[in-house]
DNA sequence: TCAATACCTGACTAAATTAATCGGGATTAT
DNA sequence: ATAATCCCGATTAATTTAGTCAGGTATTGA
């Protein structure tokens, strides 16, 4: 399990998707836009998302992508697996038994590790995220919106 | 909150450190012969981990390192913090106000997510994984070695 | 003292990964 | 037909990861 800006885009990507599929299939120069993402590299990732079957596209104009399955039937992990191939296949790759402790020690202490947040990311939907936000924009609604230009959102790692 | 192979092998470094320095410091020559990580990004790691006052150093023969404090007050997300710096600052960097809905909304949640991660993190400490593992230790202690060349254990990320 | 041990630092390099680009398709609503 | 959209692979640039190197400095046992 790796946790980078890679998977960040691809989880970002499928909210946005996941926000705005009841107007129809949701198109990559749209979430190019909104998310900052270049269209190529969106084109990169859904390709994945797709054959992971997380996502469906349609195509021809009006198409663009859709969730595969109801955003809470779709997990983060599944999310960042589908794009951030797994790493592993480690020094001791689970085959030398524990003989030479020291080592094999802290490799199963690793691993497990990695498994246990594994699990954890595994338990967050797409639909528990929105969930969660959509009570933060209620409180949010009284604040009032400061207008102010796109450009001094700055510092873009893209 | 990044997770890489070189949080990874951080993590591993002060497992192995943990372990073991009940005989004195721990040498970063062991460390490398032992976790199969080169001497020289062993002593990058440390620099780091050093500065971020998690390990002591000893200086001259039969020096090495300590851990800075008792292995169940050093947790999992600040060893990591220590060698992985924080990518962040992206797109909105928490500036812009709930104005752009769509972009800030997904941003936030990716956020949320990754402070949930970064929490739950910093509530695993060395400690706790050492346990975890001497428990097993124990189911593992009837099962023969196997003996085997170590050049077996092949396939290795570095 | 002095030599061995071990840390410290910074600059450099190679490999891998990330992010972006380009140039072509294929599909389909209009 | 045409334009909007997905699809695909090759290429590239930038960044990060991992490792190397060459020179230190501090400590201490003999």
């Amino acid at each position: 399990m790796r946790l980078t800006t890679k998977g960040r885009f691809a989880v970002t990507a499928m909210l946005d998707v996941a926000l705005r599929q009841t107007g129809g299939p949701v198109t990559l120069a749209g979430i190019s836009e909104r998310q900052h993402i270049s269209l190529s590299y969106l084109e990169q990732l859904f390709g994945k998302l797709r054959r992971s079957e997380l996502v469906e596209s349609v195509r021809g104009p009006g198409g663009g992508y859709c969730l595969a399955r109801p955003a809470n039937e779709i997990n983060v992990a599944e999310i960042i697996k589908a794009v951030d191939e797994p790493i592993d296949a480690t020094q001791c790759g689970g085959k030398e038994n524990c003989r030479d402790e020291g080592r094999c020690m802290t490799h199963d202490l690793w691993s497990d590790l990695s498994t246990t947040i594994h699990d954890y990311l595994s338990n967050i939907t797409l639909g528990e995220l929105i969930e969660k936000q959509q009570k933060k924009l209620k409180r949010c609604a009284d604040k009032p919106g400061i207008l102010q230009d796109k450009r001094t959102s700055h510092i873009s790692t893209h």
